[in-house]
DNA sequence: TATGAATGAGTCTTCATTCAT
DNA sequence: CATGAATGAAGACTCATTCAT
């Protein structure tokens, strides 16, 4: 028997329910960011929600289909968010990379529970979100923007020593871990606080003298340095 | 009242029983690696090691006790590789990045599972072995080998964009953030397969261009490049 | 405190509603001859009825009370339709058997759902409704109607190696299992269609010559030997 | 992850163990059959077998598997008992109804709760076990079954109103529905008692008669009705 | 050392029931 | 009449842990 529950029948829109709905779907979000999916039971997301856990079954009948529901309605949009603006066929290296960057930065400026989940849950070995977000994440974008990099150093604008493959590995590394991980470091720099403006200068200069390099510097001198 | 097994009794009694011991804690750290800590039970350990869930109690006496043992006897060693030969009071910035850098690849490389675990469980957010690997992290050097790279851009040898406390997080997101990882950037770059050498060629030239900058890497070119 | 509502006001209403009520006592009497009660839920007596599961529960106030309601509005006339025509005092045993078991056939034609859930729910061992059912079984007349066939015995009219108190039970038992279980009989002998005349010619073969017995079927013999 | 135990790993045979299995076995399979299987949940067997019911999953895993263990190692053994010795093929039918009949008396005699189960949880519309049943159900013999009887109407030894296909359904209803609602007829025929003579002699005197009908009864007319 | 049997506490899930609207 | 939202009380199942052998 299916029952009538908003978990099953169409989405609704009007307000009221959604809110409860909406609510639950943050608080997992959040807790799973910080205690990680297989460490946050069904009860305490419902507690979070002020609500009980039969609740949080009305609403997404299942624990499976609430993560279902994390990833569609919270990851997704976020991935295209980040994804959809990036031209990886013809846009510029740099400015691809920089694009990229700087929308990621937007991004968890705004939900910050996105690092700690997308590095633990969608990356990672074993992540309990991985298979649902694969079917979200662009994957011939991400391709793509290895292949533009890929090109940016056939011509010689970009370090000929990075793995264009890599690049963007690297890069949720780097805007991501610190992001999920600060409090960590807070207890080996005390004082230390991190914030955005200076973690997107940090990224931004590692990463772009990284992939400009020594022979985008000065494409002459590999030339000449292969002529002698 | 405590009854008389390996786990409360001295350490280390004869070469048999070391043997099972050390097979169990080889086949935690592997699956915690794989699933997570928290999706792993103690019978799927045991089943791992070819015993029963009662024999994993009888070395290791609770779940909790596993952890510690994961930790003292697994991470501890290998913080301490990669730590104890970094001079950070008197190492010059690039060579001590160098050095950090080459360890990490070294220990990673015979022990496949360390990214993983290292990431999830140990700096992420509410990551299950925190508390107990911050005790062996050696935060003095860490927060040292911070310092270091801040003198070093005072000096002016490092980019002055950079964040020298950000710059160990940095290296770690480059160099695990990929092995731990790898399987879901096969699928979306078929056939592309991570080894040490790409990998550790392509951080590196991320990490030293990053970290040199523009200024430093060649200060002179860059006038030049302008002049023309 | 009881609030106001059909379950607990006078019977009856009006025409709507009472369509509205006897469409749900429908529903939930097919279903639980196809699926024994215990394993309907209200809600999915409610989806057949095309209400909400609340809607149940303003018609019948509980569970409990609608099984009430399934044995007084449904299960006890069908009761009455058989035995108050039954004259278990005066009848003559052959007619009275006969009378019941086409009454049965009668009821059981219009009533398809009445097979599976008498048994199962009223006389089966920890049959749901048997308590209730109890109440509206006409005990006097079935007991009545064993001590009719225990006089026809005596006076040498009915097989005598048959047990009176037991005869009814087998009736029910010939009549009833053939439809409460047709489904299953389907698979065993495929093609086989049951239908009642050939379940009434069936049942009322092995009845009628059953309980008449060698002697009863050649009386002219017994007369003769009571004659000399 | 599989776990090591009982319910998954070869049976074992040795005694200690068993006992608490077959223990189980059994107070389940009185529980279903004086409760229904709906009605009967996991907690209740565990305790009729002294035990929680974490060990009724220990041994069982499942109560889906519970109920498989009771269809393979409870009623099939029973079936075969009933079913293996009867020759459908060249068996005379009466013979053949005589030996099936006494076999179920055997083994409900032994097995009181045969009964009610067989009746609710097999034959009758959404038993719980009828699937799992059916595939131990010798259903080539019970289809020859009716057509030996089927043989022997044509030969005019059985009564011609009755229906071949039925007959094993009607033995079935006068087996086993007295001794599955023995209760509810206590309480209509007060002081009755049904014993296992009583009701062999009812059901035989009633099926024997109403197979072989008024034909039977008086053999020499048969003969004359060929001759003509 | 090693295991099988046993358990208590917890987790997910279902369901009858209530109630404001 | 009718519903959607909400809940408490079970019920199935899992798991770390214990213990006699």
């Amino acid at each position: 028997m299916r029952k009538t529950s908003p978990a099953t029948a169409g989405r609704r829109v009007r307000g009221a329910d959604s809110d409860a709905r909406a609510q639950l779907l943050d608080a997992a979000v959040s807790l799973f960011a910080e205690r990680g999916i297989a460490n946050t039971t069904v009860a305490r997301i419902a507690a979070a929600g002020r609500v009980t856990s039969a609740m949080v079954h009305y609403w997404f009948d299942t624990r499976e289909r609430l993560l279902d529901a994390v990833v569609e309605e919270r990851l997704a949009p976020l991935f295209r968010t980040i994804w959809e603006p990036a031209d990886v066929e013809h846009g510029a290296p740099f400015e691809l990379v920089q694009g990229v960057l700087s929308r990621m930065f937007d991004v968890t400026e705004k939900q910050p529970w996105l690092p700690s989940l997308w590095l633990r849950e969608i990356v990672n070995e074993g992540g309990l979100l991985r298979e649902r977000a694969l079917r979200h994440i662009p994957s011939k974008r991400v391709a793509g923007f290895g292949q533009n990099i890929g090109r940016g150093m056939a011509r010689g604008e970009v370090n000929a020593r990075i793995e264009p493959m890599l690049l963007f590995n690297s890069i949720l590394a780097l805007v991501m871990l610190p992001q999920a991980t600060s409090r960590i470091w807070h207890r080996i720099h005390p004082g230390f606080k991190l914030d955005r403006v200076m973690l997107e200068r940090h990224v931004s200069a590692l990463l772009m003298n990284g992939i400009a390099g020594p022979a985008a510097a000065a494409p002459a001198r590999r030339a000449r340095r292969r002529t002698p």
